[in-house]
DNA sequence: AATATTAGATAGTTAATCTATCCATCGTCA
DNA sequence: TGACGATGGATAGATTAACTATCTAATATT
């Protein structure tokens, strides 16, 4: 199909299509003359991933650039890709470590949770910050309260692992990579729901 | 205390801290003459409220502002309130719903789950959003996945339900907000990290 | 042949989030 | 009591992200 029709089917100006291949984030179509070039399918599902990590999943365009490329060109073990996606998401811990690079709080939960991690892997600095930011405003999570999800949390990603599929590692990568990503919205959105639920079950409507 | 001292420990920048109160976001201080002020715990506080609603949370300073006025003023009853706080939290549906204002994939799933639901609730919303994501690049998840979920999720929720405070309607809509917005990375970060674990134990260490 | 479309380049725009400076006070301490 | 540093309030500038618009020469299309 010809540009016009990529704008068409995928809903993103044509600037900003222009843009993200600019970027990096979208492939140049396969020229065929000086002014004329040939995009496919790939390009409307790649302009669907950029616009579900960033208008869904809430990421940058650079770091949603970074997803992508891990999903292009994969690190060659699936435990170093997903750490680096992970490391993609937010909320992102790239500054104010010098606090507490040691993560107390992170690596007390872990422990009690008898999780087998990796101290490098972004996500526990993640959980640090999380946790350190609830309790700044005087809402600090319970031991309790906080091994009642780790048991939950653990379920739902039972699911998620039995969901991968496992004919090709690239598949694997592939599925992990996106949905680490974009099931999340999809777990707050449902969290949220459920509050509204149980509230309305709890409290009576008011 | 003094500006200065507030700065200090807070850690945000004098110029940051005077932009927060020209915004509205942080409550100025008590002025006791042309050129001073005093501050107190409570600035402390919301500018540590700010921090983790921005960098943890990842809400735009605008959304933060109106997280922190529903906490200072809140709606008469807690559903509206919540209700205002969850349409301030991404994902943001405020644009492209024309095609689809029925939130067609939401509804069943809720229906499914056999929750009780407010149509007009942002989440709903943001459910249907995150979903058709995830569909629009080739995850859709199962239903079964989905259901899966909704219970584990369900569950966790109990364990925030019962931790609101129930002294006065303040106190409750308060824990409420919060709890909503800066409990979310923390799930996060967990789901992330059992992906960890469970990976490892189930493929071993590559 | 006339018209519409395109690639590729470049420049401009808008909004968010700070950051810096200035000045007229004011408090504080020698 | 006087000098000096800190402050409030105002205003202006900086930086980045994410587009958006325009232009040109060439190519399709009819």
């Amino acid at each position: 199909m010809r540009i016009s029709e990529l704008v068409q089917r995928s809903g993103v100006p044509l600037a900003t299509v222009k843009y993200y291949i600019r970027e990096g984030l979208l492939m140049p179509g396969e020229t065929t003359s000086a002014t004329q070039a040939r995009y496919s399918e790939a390009h409307v599902r790649r302009l669907n991933l950029i616009r579900a990590l960033t208008d869904v999943a809430g990421l940058p365009l650079q770091k949603a650039g970074i997803v992508i490329g891990l999903i292009d060109h994969p690190q060659p073990n699936l435990f170093d890709t997903l750490g680096k996606a992970v490391a993609a998401l937010p909320p992102y811990a790239d500054a104010g470590e010098a606090d507490a690079p040691d993560y107390p709080r992170a690596k007390a939960a872990l422990e009690k949770l008898g999780q087998v991690y990796d101290p490098q892997y972004a996500a526990v600095a993640q959980l640090e910050r999380a946790l350190a930011a609830a309790a700044s405003v005087g809402m600090a999570i319970s031991d309790e309260r906080l091994l009642g999800y780790g048991e939950q949390i653990m379920r739902i990603t039972e699911f998620d692992i039995d969901a991968v599929p496992t004919d090709t590692v690239h598949d694997a990568i592939e599925h992990s990579v996106l949905g680490t990503a974009l099931y999340e919205p999809i777990i707050l959105a449902m969290r949220r729901l459920a509050h509204q639920d149980l509230a309305a079950r709890r409290f009576g409507g008011g």
